[in-house]
DNA sequence: GTCTATAGAGGGATAGAC
DNA sequence: GTCTATCCCTCTATAGAC
C-alpha cells in the first residue's frame, strides 16, 4: 500500500511533467502540484529525478494495462490506428504520452530518465507488439517485415506525431491522416495473397544480394 | 554579415542544446560553451529563448540547404532511407536533430520554441515531401498516401527514433531497419503496377463509403 | 560592444524541531 | 512522517563602467 504522500508525489510529478515539461519541473512545482511539502520529495524519493523514475514507470504500466483489452480486442490495423488516435486524443486529460515524451527528452542527459523512458517505452511498444503480431501473421508483410521492429518504428512515430502536436498541431493531424492510408495500402497488400506473397519473395531474394541480410528479431 | 559574438552565441546554443538537453540549457551555459560573457546574449538577442530561436531556425535552413543535393539526388524509397540513417548518424557529430527534438520538447511551454520549432520542422518536412512527390509521383501508391501528410509522418518518425535513440540505442536501430523494410513494401506494391492500382482503387471506393472521406492537401 | 557586479527569484538538498 | 528554516548554488536580466 502506497502512503498517501507518497500517492500525491507520484501523481503531482506526472501533472507537472505535463503542464510544465521537462524543463520546468522543480521540486517546489511537483511539492505545489501535489500539495505537499517540498522537502518530503527527497525524504520520500531521495532526489527529484527518482520521483519522476517511479512516477513515469507506474503511470506507464498503469496506463498499459488499462489499454490492454482495447489492443487485444483490435482485429484490423485500421482499428488499431483508431485505438491509436483515441489514445492520442485523451492525452488532452491525462497526457501520459506527453509525460512520455519530456522524459524522452531528458533521456540523454540523465541516467534515472533513461532507465524510465526504457521502462516505459518497452510496455507500449511490447502491447503493441503483440497486436501486430497477432494481426500480421500469416500475411505477406509478415514475410517482409520483422514485427519487433516494425512495433518499435510505430512506438517512435507516435511519439514524434506527439511531439510535433505541440509545435504545429495541424500537421500532427495530418500526418494521422497519413498513417491511416499507410494501414490502407497494408490491408490492400495483404488481400492481394499469392500475388503479393510472390513478389514479396523475388525481390527479397533480389534484395539478400545487394543489401545486408534481414535481421532476427532481437531479445 | 553577422557580427563574430553573433555566430558564436549561435553556434553555442546549439552545442548547449545538443550536449545539455532543453532542461540543462541556460544563459551562462550556452555562454560558456559560446567562450563570451553571459550579458552579450540579452545584449543580442534579448532572452535566451529568442537566442535558441534565431539559432534553431539558422541551423535547420543551413543544414536542409546542405543535404538538399542529396535529396534530390534520391531515386527510390530506399535510397532515402539510406539518406536519412546517414543523416542520422551524423547527428553523432552535428546533432542537429537531436537538437531539434530538444526543441521540440520545450515547444508546448514557450511561444518563442514553438515558433522555431515549426519552421524546423517545414523546412525538413518540405524537403522530404518534394523527394516523396518525385518518387511517388503515378504509383498505386500515390492513389492511396497524400504525399503532404506522408511527409509529415516521416519526419515525426524521424524524430520519434531520434528520442528513442537517447534511451534505447538498440531499439532505435531496430525501428531503422524496420522503415527499411517498410520501403521494400512499398517498392514490391509499385512493382505490381496495374493489379495493384486495382485493388487500391476498389478499396478506395469500399472505404469512401464508412470511413470519412480523404482529405485534399492542407496548405 | 563588451565587461563586472549585482539584484532578486528560484533551484536542490539538508538539519533539526515536532 | 511532516514541518520550518536555511545553506548555497544557479538562474534571468539589468545597471553602469569602460
Amino acid at each position: 500500500m502506497v502512503s498517501d504522500t507518497r500517492r500525491k508525489l507520484l501523481d503531482g510529478a506526472i501533472a507537472s511533467l505535463r503542464d510544465n515539461g521537462i524543463a520546468g519541473v522543480s521540486a517546489r512545482v511537483i511539492a505545489a502540484a501535489a500539495g505537499v511539502n517540498q522537502a518530503l520529495i527527497f525524504y520520500h524519493f531521495g532526489s527529484v529525478s527518482e520521483l519522476i523514475d517511479a512516477a513515469c514507470r507506474e503511470a506507464a504500466a498503469g496506463q498499459v494495462a488499462a489499454y490492454r483489452p482495447r489492443f487485444e480486442a483490435v482485429s484490423s490495423l485500421r482499428e488499431l490506428l483508431v485505438l491509436g488516435q483515441e489514445l492520442h486524443a485523451r492525452q488532452r486529460e491525462a497526457g501520459n504520452v506527453a509525460v512520455l515524451a519530456q522524459v524522452l527528452a531528458g533521456a540523454p542527459y540523465d541516467s534515472r530518465l533513461a532507465g524510465a523512458a526504457r521502462s516505459a517505452l518497452l510496455l507500449w511498444a511490447g502491447e503493441i507488439e503483440s497486436t501486430l503480431q497477432r494481426l500480421l501473421d500469416g500475411t505477406p508483410v509478415a514475410e517482409v517485415a520483422d514485427v519487433v521492429a516494425l512495433a518499435r518504428v510505430v512506438t517512435a512515430a507516435f511519439i514524434g506525431i506527439e511531439l510535433y502536436e505541440g509545435a504545429d498541431p495541424d500537421s500532427a493531424a495530418a500526418a494521422f491522416a497519413a498513417l491511416g492510408q499507410l494501414s490502407v495500402l497494408v490491408e490492400v497488400f495483404d488481400e492481394l495473397g499469392p500475388v503479393a506473397r510472390r513478389a514479396v519473395r523475388s525481390r527479397i531474394r533480389r534484395a539478400r544480394g545487394s543489401a545486408r541480410p534481414r535481421r532476427s528479431a532481437p531479445a
